[in-house]
DNA sequence: ATGTTTCTGAACACCGTGTTCGGTTATAAA
DNA sequence: TTTATAACCGAACACGGTGTTCAGAAACAT
């Protein structure tokens, strides 16, 4: 079944409200934007803002949906060996520089990653390890990612994705390597 | 000057709120609790409590005034070495386990902490050193104490204290030493 | 006993959310 | 072009939370 045509309605309503959604944070942070904020900017009624999404969030997270697709082609893709992850990393940290999106999704990039190593790392740690349980390791890592994502999100950049993904992996593999082959 | 006594009625109604508060948040976490919620519960009228307190926010940041002081003293007095950072992460694990009061405080914790490492890695750090700003070590050593401390708590202490700090400082230290050496 | 401080609680203004519904307009398809 | 329909509008509403105000009652220190 080819998919449906879409009604030019909903698509200029949609991208309006994405449009005003992603003003609106960088003038103020998502914290403080409301819906009617949004609705004003985007001049589209409330109840058709309710039509469409089930909330801000919502709203914010369909702006960031291909992205997030393209990420989960990008995972499913890569065989995870011992270098994956860092190149793995080198990607997103390009990838959110590009996007200018700032730190409102970490949340739900920090998900997703974990999910990602946990499933991995399940399959690789010697099942009698007795040191550290995966899920603990999968979300250091992940966190530890999301740390520096965030020092560089709040400093605008100052240094290159290629320099951060550096120091990221000079930081957490050491540690990660000793404690999953002890 | 000896300070004042202090009216009997104000030290009550404090004690009653911190306790309301304290007590909702096991309840249904911190970000579902309203302030009425807490009049209601403590047995206080609503011009009462912001005759005492600004915000929900100041509230409970009240109920943690004397662990911060604690904090403060701890860290005043210590040394900074090699050693004396993993010896401090063994205590704080400990501190908190005790207070039982969950992550929402770890926020604060994260701030404080932060600013101590940068004071002091600023000291340590080779002048010449191009490969880390210190400011996104001690960002970096911070998050990752708080990601511990939050699986932890979220999984309801499943290891010891003493294991934690183990694992934190297997985890962290080696690639921390290793940049800062380079 | 008295003057002061604190507490009370109802009333109020304000803001944000999410829903409903009758009327209007744009769209796709015939 | 006509027509049926899907989308949009926006005002009104119910709800719940915040923070302030004020007059009167109660607890307190002396």
């Amino acid at each position: 079944m080819p998919k449906q045509k879409i009604d030019r309605r909903v698509e200029r309503t949609r991208r309006s409200l994405q449009n005003a959604l992603s003003e609106l944070i960088l003038e103020k942070g998502y914290e403080k934007v409301t819906v009617q904020d949004v609705i004003d900017r985007a001049n589209v009624g409330r109840s058709t803002f309710y039509a469409h999404f089930e909330s801000l969030d919502q709203l914010l997270l369909s702006g960031f949906e291909p992205l997030r697709a393209q990420f989960e082609d990008f995972l499913s893709g890569a065989e995870f060996d011992h270098e994956s992850p860092w190149a793995l990393s080198l990607t997103m940290f390009q990838e959110v520089q590009k996007q200018k999106g700032g730190y409102i999704t970490l949340t739900h990039v920090q998900k997703f990653l974990y999910g990602y190593l946990l499933d991995h790392l399940k399959g690789q740690l010697p099942k009698r390890n007795k040191n550290i349980p995966p899920e603990l390791l999968a979300h250091y890592v992940a966190s530890s990612f999301i740390a520096l994502m965030t020092w560089w999100i709040d400093n605008e950049y100052p240094l290159s994705a290629e320099k951060m993904n550096e120091i990221y992996r000079q930081l957490v593999e050491p540690g990660t390597m000793a404690i999953m082959m002890t």
